[in-house]
DNA sequence: CCAAGGCCTGAATG
DNA sequence: ACATTCAGGCCTT
């Protein structure tokens, strides 16, 4: 069955990732203080010598595939995109790119991230060729806000060391992130200034094992607009708080826990649908 | 609880 | 050329 392939491709380019380059038929990637190596059959390497799963080889897709098939749109959308996955990332990295993606695109996004890696990560040699680890949550936390500024980042310097901070200090621990539900590490997650409800599910859904985050961008409520204008309406012309809610709790009962995988196969075929560029 | 405005920045639009 | 808008939001008023 073609269906149970993951599609190396597909999946780096879905707006998930920022740092990755492909040499050859072979994708490089930071995640967190590892660097992985993919080829087109979705096997690893990595620096470190193990890659925490970062494709979910050991989700059950069949079963969270058809669980998700609720209606002709995402079925369309799986069918069109099979291999697509959600990636394990590296929290830390995943924090702060989301909080640098905040009104922003993903061409800006990724130069940013690569600013920050190449300013305060540590250089390192992988199968020959030159990378920038991530830099770890001490090493930004103990920065300046000009020097973050530097990267690019404008305003958003400011959050990303508070961030730092917060994670540095313990003050809110992955692990136990990991541990509770979906509500409650939200709610954690929200305090840093820069993390609001998109930014809160991308990190949560691509981080922490939160499969019901349904991130809501401007894209996805296009989405809703156009192909679930029935089940899911708008109430006020801007998304608030409280919309938001509603809007997600509507998700959930349509699709499921694992509503996450939904978002990311409509989002991936809209923006194929519109040609945008990826990395 | 909702609406409006401001915010760094670079590319795209007029 | 130069001004304005916009881009995968968030925070404050």
């Amino acid at each position: 069955m073609q269906k149970n392939l993951i599609d190396v491709d597909s999946s780096i380019n879905s707006g998930q990732v920022f740092l990755w380059k492909k040499f050859d038929e072979l994708w490089y990637g930071i995640n967190g203080q590892n660097i992985l190596k993919i080829d087109k059959f979705g096997e690893i390497n990595s620096k470190v010598g193990n890659d925490d799963d970062f494709l979910r080889k050991t989700d059950n897709i069949k079963k969270i595939l058809d669980s998700i098939s609720k209606d002709k749109t995402i079925r369309e959308a799986i069918k069109k995109y099979p291999g697509l996955r959600i990636l394990r990332q590296d929290p830390f990295q995943c924090m702060i790119s989301f909080i640098v993606s905040s009104n922003s695109n993903i061409q800006k996004i990724k130069l940013n991230l690569e600013n920050i890696s190449e300013k305060f990560g540590e250089k390192t040699c992988f199968e020959k060729k030159n990378f920038y680890l991530f830099p770890k949550p001490k090493k930004l936390a103990n920065a300046t806000v000009k020097e973050i500024r530097e990267c690019g980042v404008g305003y958003r310097a400011e959050f990303i060391k508070e961030c730092a901070q917060m994670i540095n200090s313990k003050e809110i621990d992955f692990d136990s992130l990991r541990k509770t539900s979906y509500e409650q590490a939200k709610n954690e997650i929200m305090k840093i200034s820069g993390i609001g409800n998109k930014v809160a599910d991308c990190i949560l859904l691509f981080s922490l094992e939160k499969l019901e985050a349904f991130p809501l961008d401007r894209w996805m409520i296009r989405i809703l607009e156009k192909y679930y204008s029935n089940e899911f309406k708008l109430e006020t012309k801007t998304i608030t708080e409280k919309q938001y809610q509603i809007i997600h709790e509507k998700i959930l009962n349509h699709f499921g826990g694992y509503a996450g995988y939904a978002q990311q196969f409509l989002f991936k075929m809209e923006r194929e649908n519109y040609q945008k560029r990826w990395l």
